[in-house]
DNA sequence: AGTGTTATGTTATATTGTATCATTAGTCGT
DNA sequence: ACGACTAATGATACAATATAACATAACACT
């Protein structure tokens, strides 16, 4: 598999995550990675698949990719988009501070995202407020059902709730 | 089917929103919005076709739930969450100003949700953000995939991810 | 090497959601 | 009231997403 600059220095971060909280960054796992990051534009675990396969000399089964996603989600090096069933690798972290709180607009339409750079101040505010009603935010990220600009024009009016109140 | 006097307001509700934008409260719509209002906690399409048979006359599918679910979203008296694939009846509809963006904390792991009420000003600033970016916030709200108290107890520590950085 | 643990392979199946076409029920003009 | 048009629902099939369960392979530790 080729392996441009960008994709290594990924490899390495997450060889690095690995080390660190005993996990193994395995051949397959690597190759998942790389496959996404190449990739970089949200895809489902079918699409995945097909892609790793294109570019992977071993086969993989749609199954594995499923545990494969939940394990780079784990250490954070994948974030799952549960709004429109895609995964996407995290930009944040290679060679950048990971504490981030990405908050992505997804297109509900087109299904692009944007990976919103929010204030600090008023993550940490709104995480304040999560922990006052007693709830833990996991997954670190927060998305938002969204239209893109294209998809903004491409709609027709006066749909049903517009003339709402 | 049976109709509490809060089942009463919130039909009369709706006819009022459909008679405003054209739309017709079909008996069928009307019995799926009394169906989640008496659940009044998140279901999958499939889950309230079950108890809508359950407690109505006249068999319906899962196919016709979803249509209905759509356009009863689309009129804004239910939402979506995306994160967990369930629906629930929207609250702000019952005599109540409707144009908050309610904010889901939807618990990863038993799917119990709490609606937070956010401060107005911070919506808005995050908006404008959004706006800035070239997105267009649609389904009036926003999901974060969290953990409530209960679940945060039975959860084992040290997952993957805890090391990191 | 032997043993326990973690990761992957493999097959089957559950869950969620859409496409399509037929039928019924309203709506509107005449 | 009648026909013609549109909106809503019924019905069947299927696509897309995700998990369960068990077998095998790879690694880690003594």
């Amino acid at each position: 598999m080729m392996s441009t600059v960008a994709a290594k220095d990924m490899v390495k971060v997450a060889r690095n995550i690995c080390d660190k909280t005993g996990n193994r960054l395995t051949e397959t796992r690597q190759h998942v990675l790389e496959v996404l990051f190449e990739l970089d534009t949200p895809v489902s675990a079918y699409e995945l698949t097909e892609h790793y396969n294109l570019l992977i000399d071993s086969p993989i089964k749609t199954m594995s990719i499923y545990r494969i996603l939940d394990f780079l989600e784990s250490i954070r090096l994948v974030h799952r988009l549960r709004s429109i069933n895609k995964y996407i690798v995290c930009h944040h972290s290679v060679g950048a501070c990971h504490h981030k709180t990405p908050f992505f607009l997804v297109c509900k339409s087109c299904h692009c995202i944007k990976d919103l750079e929010i204030a600090t101040e008023f993550v940490t505010a709104f995480l304040q407020q999560v922990e006052e009603a007693g709830f833990l935010s996991v997954g670190s990220q927060m998305e938002l059902s969204s239209l893109c600009k294209n998809c903004q024009q491409s709609l027709e009016p006066n749909s049903p709730g517009d003339i709402h109140d």
